[in-house]
RNA sequence: GGAGAGUUGGCAGAGUGGCCCAAUGCGUGGGAUUGCUAAUCCCAUGAGCCGCAAGGCUCGCACAGGUUCAAAUCCUGUACUCUCCGCCA
């Protein structure tokens, strides 16, 4: 959400924005509806006003009869406002923030900017697996029995699959827990509050699970990030006590209607995941909001560089790009089946967007308040990350050898090849 | 799921239709005093709006409605917390 002020003053921008993040949002209509809003605001106070004196004063039927005449006209004047407010804030819900001067302007994905490389992908000496043949032929991954049971998309993970994909979360989690993030446990069902305030809706709604029939408030989240960053919803925090930083974990759901043909195979994209996501709110100071944002993409690369992933880090474009971000970096991880980098992190600065929304503010020294800035970047989502780690460490019998890192998280050091 | 009791500012806590535009204390921030610390004193400290300023206004007592000329206070619904019963991991 951004303000009706900042719209005013950058009105140009914002249309600009429009076009480069190939959104529709009625400017002209947002103007009109506020000024009516301030009109009528007006007229309420002045009322309210006259009311409150009257009742601070002796009770004569004089009195009584002017306040009766005020009760009336508040009552059809607040009706109206209410009107305004809400058409007004529907509008505003629409327009998309307006992304920082460095972001480069292109149509969709083709012009999204790599920005660097780490690792080479290795070459094989022997015809690769892809993560379905070795998961299936090791006994770690049951994509038969999974969809059996949970439908389209459903997997179960077994014997090391199973430690693998725990290990991993219990590793990302500690390694940013000593690096000071607040490890959080976030619940994955969430109010409906959370996901407007995310930016989630109103444009996403098809991709969420709703609980209609337990509750009607109730949706399954879809990352950590919403109920995390609406974790200090109507909030105003000290401002040194910023930034607040957490590795936090959830259970994400997401219905992937629309994609119904792509990557109908394997774990690229599942209905049901695990992650580790990094969320982080400071100050609206911009310069700190670009160190915020590297230090976040930092942490992600650390994690692929230690667990010997090769990959790259796109800057992405602003076709390409979510509403309320301001910036973003993919990280996309080699997947030696699809013979290309595969996206596996999303790094957003998302500004006062989201804080305006859930109302989250923090006081500065002064005792001025102002909007907080919110981050979040994936730390590590498994199964996804499992296609990379088991297609880029088989060996030629079907084995795969585990990253150091993650030996002691997980318990072995290899996933032996049942024998062929 | 059932029965009962609660919910006032960062915290504690007063207020049971108009003198509440929410007392007081603690905490917090700023200042004075001060070898250092402590103590003491002064100012500020719910949210928002208007104004260059002086100052003024609105909202706010879990949330949403309602009654009334007037609601923290009365009524209805909802959420949450606590105690007990049932069920459950």
């Amino acid at each position: 959400m951004l303000s009706v002020d900042f719209i005013r003053t950058n009105k140009l921008k914002v249309l600009e924005t429009l076009k480069n993040k190939n959104r529709q949002a009625d400017i002209e209509g947002i103007f009109e509806y506020d000024d009516k809003r301030r009109e009528i605001i007006a007229k309420v106070q002045a009322l309210r006003e006259e009311r409150n004196k009257i009742a601070r004063q002796p009770f004569t039927d004089d009195t009584k009869a002017r306040g009766k005449e005020i009760k009336e006209e508040l009552k059809t004047i607040e009706e109206e406002l209410r009107l305004v407010e809400e058409k007004l804030n529907t509008l505003l819900s629409f327009v998309p923030n307006v992304p920082l001067d460095e972001v480069p302007v292109g149509k969709d994905e083709k012009d999204n900017v790599v920005q660097r490389k780490w690792g080479e992908p290795r070459t094989f000496d022997f015809k690769i697996k892809s993560h379905i043949d070795l998961g299936t032929s090791l006994g770690i991954i049951d994509f038969e029995r999974g969809t059996k049971v949970s439908g389209f998309r459903g997997y179960f993970l077994k014997n090391e699959g199973a430690l693998l994909h725990l290990g991993l979360l219990m590793y990302v989690l500690q390694k940013l827990t000593k690096k000071g993030y607040t490890p959080l446990i976030a619940p994955a069902i969430i109010k409906k509050f959370t996901l407007f305030g995310s930016g989630h809706l109103p444009w996403g709604e098809r991709e969420l699970y709703k609980l209609n029939d337990v509750d009607d408030d109730a949706y399954l989240t879809a990352t950590a990030e919403i109920p995390v960053t609406a974790y200090y919803s109507n909030e105003i925090i000290d401002e040194k006590d910023l930034p607040k930083k957490f590795v936090a974990f959830s259970p994400c759901f997401r219905s992937e209607a629309g994609s119904y043909g792509k990557d109908t195979k394997g774990m690229y994209r599942l209905h049901e995941f695990w992650k580790i996501e990094q969320v982080i709110l400071n100050s609206n100071n911009i310069d700190e909001a670009r160190t915020i944002h590297e230090e976040l993409q930092k942490n992600a690369e650390e994690i692929l560089q230690e667990l010997g992933l090769p990959y790259q880090v796109l800057l992405m474009c602003t076709g390409d790009m979510g509403e309320p971000q301001l910036k973003k970096y993919d990280t996309e991880t080699w997947m030696p089946s699809r013979n290309g980098y595969g996206e596996t992190m999303s790094n957003s600065i998302m500004g006062d967007f989201q804080t305006r929304r859930l109302n989250i503010k923090f006081r500065k020294k002064t005792g001025e308040k102002e909007y907080c800035f919110s981050f979040n970047n994936t730390a590590v989502a498994s199964p996804r990350i499992l296609i990379a780690l088991l297609e880029n460490f088989q060996e030629k019998d079907g084995s795969i050898t585990i990253p150091k890192i993650l030996q002691p998280f997980v318990g072995f050091s290899v996933i032996k090849s049942k024998g062929e």
